[in-house]
DNA sequence: AAAGTATATTGACAATCATCAAATCAAATA
DNA sequence: TATTTGATTTGATGATTGTCAATATACTTT
């Protein structure tokens, strides 16, 4: 499956926090912090393997939180601390709003039309708050914003979708698709 | 194995981290951020198992990050923004220095010396550098500082230790434990 | 050249975790 | 009361990961 870059950069922003979420790792910052060493003194002090610092070392490293230098044999790791000044809602929030979640809302939408809806009819009105909203937000796309409806108007328009049309206009009302003032009805702007 | 104050805050913090540390729960917490949502919601729009959902969510919540409340059958998430003011550094370094980690620093130290120690004497002097430092910091000790020796002054207190005393001198030198001016050595201040 | 030293890699094993299906639970409605 | 609907729990499965021993690699000293 192809990714797009908010889901990439979703991928990163969590490995970054996922190297981070181990306790030895966190150590591991702390050390370096007083001093750089490097990897026998910290398997040492930490009475680790030497094979399971360097791993950590390795993805500490890879997530750009330590950098190493060669002098003599040793591996000397130290810190990179500018790596760490971000706020956690820095990583956490992405910067464009996630188009792949959008596009995913509206797949939501489809599934519920897809369910409710039957040949350009309304088979039953769901039970569930939000489910009923996607349906009548779609009914009340067939009014105009601004124009006035009689009653007799809004009910040969619903009933193309549903014999029920009482209930129908209820609900739309109820859930605030359309106001109705003296028997005339108009459908309202989109809530927030 | 009993766990000091330190080790069970990181502890905790590692997995605070960890818990940020996937991309479905960054993508949850993007999606709530927006507006708070219930969970049969999140599952369609993320396309996963609402099991799956139920289970990201109360990782979530039992690391503070979400809040939930009943309304009708729906339980709705929503943000705890407070959670992700602090910055990663605020997270990763321990406030208080890790008096475990000290201790453990010791205790390679104490390693080192019960190597190249053998009843008060040195065996032979380590290769690595790190080590050598060690013994030869252990050696320091032995000196008081701002008091001058002579050469023959500091022979007499190194023979107990080794036979090799000019390599002892010139190592406790070289490492800038002591200097030697005009013939005269002074033990010099420890390095930051 | 040979031995010593630190690091990295590989393979194996155990533990953890993400995921889903199925069952159970809780709340609302018919 | 029975049914519907969302949430949670349980159990199973596959993937990932932390750990260590053994091996391989690179550098240093003898």
């Amino acid at each position: 499956m192809k990714k797009n870059r908010a889901e990439e950069n979703l991928e990163a922003r969590a490995e970054l926090l996922k190297v981070l979420g181990h306790p030895v790792r966190l150590l591991i910052l702390n050390l370096l912090k007083a001093s750089s060493r490097h990897g026998e003194e910290l398997a040492a002090i930490l009475r680790l393997n030497q094979a399971t610092v360097s791993h950590h070392l390795s993805r500490l490293a890879q997530a750009g939180l330590v950098e190493s230098e060669r002098s003599q044999y040793y591996q000397t790791y130290s810190l990179r601390p500018a790596a760490l000044k971000r706020t956690l809602a820095d990583l956490v929030f992405l910067a464009q709003p996630d188009v792949s979640a959008e596009v995913r809302v509206d797949a939501y939408r489809a599934k519920v039309l897809k369910t409710f809806f039957r040949r350009g009819r309304i088979t039953r009105l769901p039970a569930q708050l939000k489910k009923r909203q996607v349906i009548l937000e779609k009914l009340a796309e067939e009014f105009e914003p601004g124009r006035d409806y009689a009653e007799r108007e809004v009910n040969q328009i619903l009933v193309e979708f549903h014999d029920d049309v009482a209930t129908l206009r209820r609900e739309l009302v109820g859930l605030r698709f359309m106001e109705r003032r003296r028997g005339i009805y108009r459908r309202l702007p989109e809530q927030k």
